[in-house]
DNA sequence: AATGAATGAGAGTTCATTCAT
DNA sequence: CATGAATGAACTCTCATTCAT
């Protein structure tokens, strides 16, 4: 099956970036590496801003798909693993785009864009940690939206302390161990 | 007292980024705005670059100087509140420069530049978090330089996702009491 | 009755010169503007230039349908007046292509182009002063060609400089009037 | 004594116009012709439409030292001869540019911008018609400032029908000659 | 230490036009 | 006749940086 220009070219992108960094990032890039003319890109981004939500959605799309598709997770202790194995491994395997991600994301939109590229992942949180609120696994203490809100973040800035931080040598398991137990104190009955 | 133009070219910098935004962030703004000529800021940083690490720096100093202006802490909850109060105010204050250093930051330096600025800090928190341990007020179950590294992510996303998200609607109290209970919760014996 | 592609597209263009200006006239909004594609365009044009001459041609035609809609003048003074009148209302309805039309004609083609789209205008002026001059009405002081040119000359720029230059201030009743008695001067016996 | 880089971007732009025709007057031809760098048209034009204005002003300046030149005219025979003559030299010296002035103008500029370039020509002809009606030479059948305007406008338009329109056949002597009677009978007592 | 004119590469974007369907 | 994706040259303009004064 043949590939889309769309598709080509956000591939190309990423490509560029991830090999060239994001100084180098540049329309002309992208499309000598995509094959296709200067002008065709515009035919399917409005701007070269545009690219940015794009790879950002591309990568959040991918990271829910792997948590759900572990099924729903009985105990807290289960999901919160699930939620930081996967998160790792998406920092790691896309660790070149994220920071490119933030700066573009920031630069060019207002937050609002984040909340939505990120409103999927968190509904499906929230669920979850209803679910279990109701299954007597998770504290009431706690305010639903700002836990879920807290737990990604918290997630998240451990992935990319690992990731993105050379300065951080503990290795990935007890990261992980040191965030789990974190977590499950903080959530716990 | 008369001002350095070293200072007139930094507070000129930061002048333009919280007026212009980051898009209208140039050299050449800049020096307009300092009033000095357009070869005068090389005489004061190597490039333009390095300008993003300065004021890195320069906000990260101010909001620990507030913390240990506090005294220190008797208790883990005395500790927290004032973490979180400083750092949600100093995130409202300096909100138009932080996505400026997350972006120039991660474009031209290595995630080292970022540690080395947050050095100070961090060692500042381990020996408070140490003290606490040895009174008896924090958990032994936590590995220290990882519970120091957690604390402080998820205080700056929260505090981030408050001033810099729009779509976030509690409010300042409601948003550091969760924050603060879901940390002690995590950190306390 | 449908309209043609032809007209479609015609008027699709002096849509958008009135709407968005000169400076937004292209042939992707023109084919937007008309609902067609891209391609469909060269169905019917032979390049975007041709526009030009198309539209010029469609004002002038107007106006000498108009001029020639209130039948022979009997004396110079009634002519002068129809001249003036329906040069004047004309310049005010499209005032939004005149400078367009100048444009695109003088880029993009020789004057010639210009005469030929004027010539059915000239010779009916010029049928009509030979008219008046066998009456008496007109001096034979001057050549016939010359007058005919000088005054279609003279009446545009008055007209022009009234409706496109906003620093005239008399009003339209006024700049007519003496419009009419310089060329009446000028031309009577 | 050495040629400003402002004068040698003027220059090189009239000869670019001069030599290319509009189509390609873009900046990057300017600054080959000139020898200079493309940035450096930047630091004297703060666009490429500002060239326009800079060059309508030269013309008109020129004509109206010209004109000035030959000193406070005593007839009115004399001053049409005078300004009929200078606008005649003027149009066929510069007519490569007379297009590309009034395109430009009229595309990026409102016409006050013509009527500030044009004013120092239409004060210095008024005060010449004042002079001469209050020597009884001009008609007071006329209001000063409509007759000014519309004097101008016909030598324009008959010198432009002349040099930029290849139709017209009629050697310059007769058009002057005819356009000088048409003049003076309007104007004369 | 300060100046600011000059640099020139390279950015994002637009556009008229083509052509296979 | 109509389509619209693809083209790619050309455009204006910005920018960090240099260097003679």
């Amino acid at each position: 099956m043949k590939q889309t220009t769309y598709d080509q070219l956000l591939e190309a992108a990423m490509n560029v970036i991830r090999r060239e960094g994001f100084d180098k990032a540049s329309v002309s890039r992208f499309v000598k590496e995509a094959g296709v003319a200067q002008g065709t890109f515009y035919n399917y981004f409005a701007s070269k801003n545009e690219l940015v939500p794009a790879i950002a959605a591309r990568i959040l799309d991918e990271q829910l798909a792997r948590m759900q598709a572990r099924g729903d997770a009985e105990t807290l202790e289960t999901l919160v693993e699930t939620m930081i194995d996967v998160t790792f491994t998406i920092t790691e395997e896309f660790r070149d785009y994220i920071s490119f991600c933030y700066s573009g994301i920031s630069m060019y939109y207002s937050f609002e864009r984040w909340d939505e590229i990120y409103r999927p992942y968190y509904d499906w949180l929230e669920s979850q940690f209803s679910k279990l609120q109701r299954a007597g696994r998770i504290t009431t203490e706690l305010e639903l939206k700002a836990a879920v809100n807290n737990t990604v973040g918290l997630i998240e800035h451990a992935a990319e302390a690992h990731y993105l931080s050379r300065a951080v040598t503990e290795d990935r398991t007890t990261a992980e161990a040191e965030l789990k137990r974190m977590l499950v104190r903080a959530l716990t009955i």
